[in-house]
DNA sequence: CGAACAATGAACTATTAA
DNA sequence: TTAATAGTTCATTGTTCG
């Protein structure tokens, strides 16, 4: 990775950008993740400076597509490296025993591993090194009181640990499994244990079964603490659904624990078509998450941290009837960590601020004085801040967010670098007359994009002919935006949303995607009555998907004011997703008789 | 000038999980 | 304990447009 200007005075472009292509156009292909080299062998390949950006681009995406089929070798350091080994030791291993036998690879990479820990505990103090690069591999001084044991088992316990394991999961899996056990093994049992324990979890029934003072009760280790407090009684007899430990859902890529079915299937009641989505956040209030799945035909919500997917943190649960076979990605690939996605803070970004990802974007940010307080705090010193200043600097952070821009300068991230981050199209909130603070607005109550499209990515073989959606609580269109990505055509997509400016963002994608299909639009979810649903259904022979996410005011952990739960004024709203939901269901079964 | 709108910054707070 | 969290309200200052 080639770093050139980080600033306007700077004039040091590429070669490839005197050849005629628009710096624009180059600069938004490298804002796709596709690297200096490969734009520039796509211009040469494509005719050099006569070549056209569209032409270009195809052929860009032809090289992602060609590198993700052909070379399995690249699909093998990409999953190894997903474990959290460095990269060089996978490189190193693949030449050692070549691309085919995995087994071979993670037993070499487990021995590199483990001399490299007995390597890092003898020059414990020599660890502050000018060495850029230590910022960005994975750091695990945390350990530093366990030393001193090479067995078989010990290294299987940090392999499982470096794939972000808790140390207890993983020496429990290790227990059960024998010390013989190979790593993919105890992954395994790691694996069926989190699917058992979610079916656990959703089918068992404390309150009915067994008294609650029965203390030989088995709890499963994510279960809370038994409070004193009273539970809240709204809710005291509904079936509570914990939030695993690993928000991974059903799987996520270059990751262990792919689930290949349900651990839960789909009611028969809830089976397509047509199918639906819905999104909403993860750490809602005690009990939401159990109410809404019992309204969504009891499915099991898939629990989802975006930050296996893109460099930002976003802990969402969805619930759906979509199949879970066969997802896969789109591309380009977002960047990962932080320091990649905004390359420019890399320059300034302290050796003692360890942060890979960024917390959750939310609706508000950091206010400039607080920047400039911390500026003015951290300019006393001439070196490293002390550990105490250290400390109370990243709690700002990561509370707000902040990322390096300069010299001790922070700065909360711009509307378009949360555009990226989600997944968007660059300045696909800017214009329309939105304000900047509008945007924040908007960009922090969106979907990120490819975390939903790789959900979506089953709809693609289901329907080479284009799909007809109903697309509720649309916002900035989070949704249309990862179908449109996924290159599933969409003709029609009927929009209920209520704000002006998010309405006009939509259109305006639906006009500079040169979309061939119907946008109709409509404001209020609460007044789309279910004649009105009926007369669409019948005018477009139904719908094929049903996609929304309901607000979430009234769940959010930041609402201090009116964090209500699901009965709140806006939240509420989410009865009638159910309501329409339903509505477009009744209809579809009787279209179809 | 003055109304309307946009931006700013601070003070709010509690549930949940590890 | 620490850490995270699609947020709301309100006073104040800035900006735009007739």
């Amino acid at each position: 990775m080639t770093e050139t200007s980080y600033g306007p005075a700077e004039t040091t472009s590429p070669n490839f950008i005197q050849k005629g292509i628009s710096d624009e156009a180059v600069a938004s292909f490298i804002e796709m993740g596709f690297s200096s080299e490969m734009i520039a062998r796509a211009i040469e390949e494509t005719g050099g400076a006569n070549s056209e950006p569209r032409m270009i681009l195809e052929t860009l995406f032809n090289y992602s597509a060609s590198t993700e089929a052909s070379s399995s070798k690249s699909k093998v350091i990409d999953h190894f490296i997903g474990m959290g080994f460095p990269e060089e030791n996978v490189i190193k291993a693949i030449q050692e025993y070549g691309d085919e036998n995995i087994d071979d690879i993670m037993n070499a990479l487990l021995t590199y591993a483990e001399v490299d820990r007995l390597g890092e505990t003898k020059d414990v103090n020599i660890n502050t090194t000018d060495d850029d690069d230590n910022l960005y591999s994975l750091s695990s001084d945390d350990d530093e009181d366990e030393l001193n044991n090479s067995s078989q088992e010990d290294s299987i316990l940090q392999a499982l640990i470096k794939m972000d394991y808790s140390r207890e999961e993983a020496a429990i899996a290790i227990e059960r499994c024998g010390e013989d056990a190979s790593v993919e093994e105890v992954v395994d049992f790691i694996c069926a244990a989190q699917m058992a324990r979610q079916f656990d979890e959703f089918f068992a029934e404390p309150d009915k079964k067994e008294p609650m003072n029965n203390s030989k009760k088995r709890r499963t280790y994510n279960e809370p603490p038994r409070r004193e407090r009273k539970p809240n009684t709204a809710m005291a007899n509904d079936q509570l659904i914990y939030l695993p430990k690993e928000m991974i859902g059903f799987g996520v890529p270059n990751r262990p624990g792919l689930m290949m079915n349900r651990a839960v299937p789909v009611p028969d009641i809830a089976c397509g078509p047509p199918f639906f989505y819905y999104e909403n956040v993860a750490m809602a209030p005690k009990g939401v998450w159990a109410t809404i799945s019992s309204h969504l035909y009891d499915i099991l919500p898939e629990f989802v941290d975006s930050k296996h997917f893109c460099a930002a943190a976003r802990k969402r649960g969805y619930i759906h009837n979509l199949p879970i076979q066969n997802r896969f990605q789109i591309q380009p690939q977002p960047h990962n960590t932080i320091q990649e996605a905004l390359p420019l803070t890399k320059r300034w970004w302290p050796s003692w601020d360890e942060r890979t990802k960024l917390n959750c974007l939310l609706t508000c940010i950091a206010s400039a004085k607080l920047t400039n307080r911390i500026r003015e705090a951290l300019e006393k010193y001439d070196g490293e801040p002390p550990l105490q200043v250290q400390k109370q600097v990243m709690y700002q952070c990561k509370k707000w967010n902040l990322v390096w821009v300069g010299k001790n300068k922070l700065a909360p991230l711009e509307p378009d670098e949360m555009e990226k981050l989600l997944g968007f199209p660059r300045d696909h909130t800017r214009g329309g007359g939105i304000s900047r603070t509008d945007r924040y607005k908007s960009l922090g109550n969106s979907f990120q994009v490819d975390t939903v499209a790789y959900h979506l990515s089953v709809l693609k073989p289901l329907f080479p002919n284009g799909i007809k959606v109903l697309s509720l609580f649309t916002g900035i269109g989070g949704g249309e935006v990862a179908l449109h990505r996924l290159q599933i055509r969409m003709n029609v997509v009927v929009s209920v949303e209520i704000s002006e400016a998010n309405r006009n963002i939509l259109r305006s994608f639906w006009e500079q995607t040169n979309q061939k299909g119907i946008l109709r639009e409509f404001k209020d979810v609460e007044k789309l009555d279910d004649n009105t649903i009926e007369q669409l259904m019948d005018e477009y022979g139904g719908f094929d998907l049903v996609i929304g996410g309901s607000p979430c005011n009234n769940l959010a952990g930041g609402n201090r004011h009116s964090r209500v739960g699901l009965e709140g004024e806006h939240s509420s709203l989410f009865f009638d997703y159910c309501r329409i939901l339903e509505t477009v269901r009744h209809k579809a079964r009787q279209m179809r008789k």
